[in-house]
DNA sequence: TTGAAAGCGCTAACAG
DNA sequence: CTGTTAGCGCTTTCAA
């Protein structure tokens, strides 16, 4: 009782029909140029036989593939809800996704690299720590689109969130509920770091607040943000932006048990809004970024590159919006510094 | 300055080479046939015209296509670990992995056909809620390996956790440390939820506190985990084995919330030892599934089933592990039922 | 060891 | 409206 006996073919349905491959050809793609009859006739052939197009023949012969291929980071939380936006956008601009993940043990040049042999029309990468020079030799045989990340080449698309923005929404926020001793964990080399302490840097001179400006290393992980925010403890300020969600877990966690209370003593806002800073015990005030935006738009610049008709600016950047949960709260009226 | 000027084909770098195609295909695949010497040159002109094989071409001709197709969730973050092992497996076996995604607006159905399009010589589903006439209907045109779930048809290999294992080891951990008043929430329709709850209720049976036997209705979900707990809290047990992790992440919170102390009063295990279970405030205990065993062994029987080798058994269990974190300890004292 | 020729399943001209 | 013909880029006999 093996299985799959043999591929059913176009030529299959069409001497099973009575007609030639070009008019099954013809009907199986829905292209105009065949009569009503007919057309429901090999149809049903079709789908009594079982008949599935082999894409393969069908890109090779049409010398295209329709294909965008994705590179993304299988340990990235923010990617995955990324690639549900990715698909409908695809899909409603007529095209296929293919996708090569990046894994501990699995690197982004394999990944790149299996995706050029699919024969993709673009590839979207994921952040990822590529260098410029690296991206554009990829660039060089087709359009690239990187997403989360930047890349100051003149043949390279980049779309991302608009950090420094989501950087001032925190502030503003923080400043609104009365606070003024805001410091900042930062996110060390990664992607969208400088961009973010840049904007909380900008919204902190913005409100006047330059004196209490202060930046506290971080990274991207729980542990970071932990460590950060031990070395916070010495003289606490009344709130903190992070880098990004997970960091910010390991910070309030070693906040509360120190004894603080969020956000009573110490308001928190993350970044990302991934599923971690939706947990009801966690329950974060944060950055979210525009994930339909931010996948409509890097479909929309590859489409153009494919199709040749790109014309607006290389970079897109989407405007984030913040996420007001539970780890925000008005400043103590004690917390207000001397001046 | 647009990119991609034309495809460099095998063509392209037999006349720079000057030989045949014929002898460039067999360079290319590094199959035996070709002098020394040519071979180098060959190599050295590919890499020159920075020739890159296409697949379709290469997979058309040949027949087949050594290519494994995936079905995963975006929003499981268990698959994404799981993908990391397919990878390496795949590679090993000399197969390469085409990906498709299931996403809140992208099913199952629509993930399996893409990759039968694909032509792809067997199939790897992750979970999912296809019915076994359905994966029946899939595995009449090739070979399909379900994972994370069971399925009782013949034709189709399965490759899983053993559930009831997993719950085993919870129990006779917390019964180690002196609980007898252990309670289950379950996981509702989900796959291995009945093999969790039936694992669970042997357990107890084998250690004699069948007296002690509670099973709460639960689910996936970290409501799920929060609403049992409030239902457990007006007669709290001394410990709880949860259906998952994130349950467990509900259930913790609730119980905290009302005063209880984890493990003080009341110890926790989950299930499937996620990225969440190792953050450092929660720190939970939990039934690890194995991760690499399992990749490996659903490669393995798919392979096996492609080239027609196939002997062993259709379902393949994989026993977990416990690892012990630290929501569990001793049971008090005063706990200890009257009996 | 090397080359010529056929053809994988399909689409795209072009005829009829 | 339908059929014929010619390949897409590659692998695979089969000869040389």
């Amino acid at each position: 009782m093996r299985s799959g006996e043999r591929r059913i073919t176009l030529a299959d349905v069409a001497s099973e029909a009575g007609v030639s491959v070009a008019l099954v050809s013809i009907v199986m793609r829905g292209a105009p140029g065949a009569g009503a009859a007919t057309r429901e006739r090999v149809l049903e052939v079709a789908r009594r036989l079982g008949y599935q197009p082999d894409s393969r023949a069908r890109l090779l012969r049409s010398g295209r593939s329709r294909l965008i291929g994705v590179v993304f980071d299988v340990r990235h939380p923010f990617h995955h809800d990324l690639l549900t936006g990715l698909y409908d956008a695809a899909g409603k601009a007529g095209y296929q996704l293919t996708l090569s993940a990046v894994t501990p043990r699995r690197g982004e040049r394999t990944a790149v690299g299996d995706l050029l042999q699919d024969r993709c029309e673009a590839i979207v990468l994921f952040g990822g720590q590529m260098r410029g020079s690296e991206l554009a030799s990829i660039a060089a045989r087709l359009p690239v689109i990187a997403m989360m990340r930047s890349a100051r080449r003149r043949d390279i698309d980049v779309v991302h969130n608009d950090d420094a923005l989501g950087s001032h929404q925190a502030v503003d926020h923080l400043v609104a509920l009365g606070h003024q001793r805001i410091a900042h964990v930062d996110g060390g080399a990664l992607h969208g770091s400088a961009e973010r302490r840049a904007g909380y840097h900008e919204a902190m001179r913005r409100h006047g607040l330059d004196g209490h400006i202060r930046v506290v290393a971080g990274g991207p992980g729980e542990e970071h943000g932990a460590a950060a925010a031990e070395r916070l403890l010495a003289d606490p300020p009344t709130a903190v932006t992070v880098f990004n969600d997970l960091s910010a877990t390991g910070l309030l966690d070693v906040l509360r048990r120190n004894g603080l209370s969020v956000p009573g003593d110490l308001s928190v806002v993350g970044y990302d809004d991934t599923t971690l800073s939706r947990l009801a015990h966690i329950d974060l005030t944060t950055v979210g970024q525009d994930i339909d935006a931010l996948a409509a738009r890097a479909v929309e610049r590859a489409v153009e590159r494919i199709e040749g008709t790109a014309t607006g600016p290389r970079a897109v950047i989407i405007p984030p919006r913040l996420v007001v949960r539970g780890t925000t709260g008005p400043a103590a009226a004690g917390a207000l510094p001397p001046r």
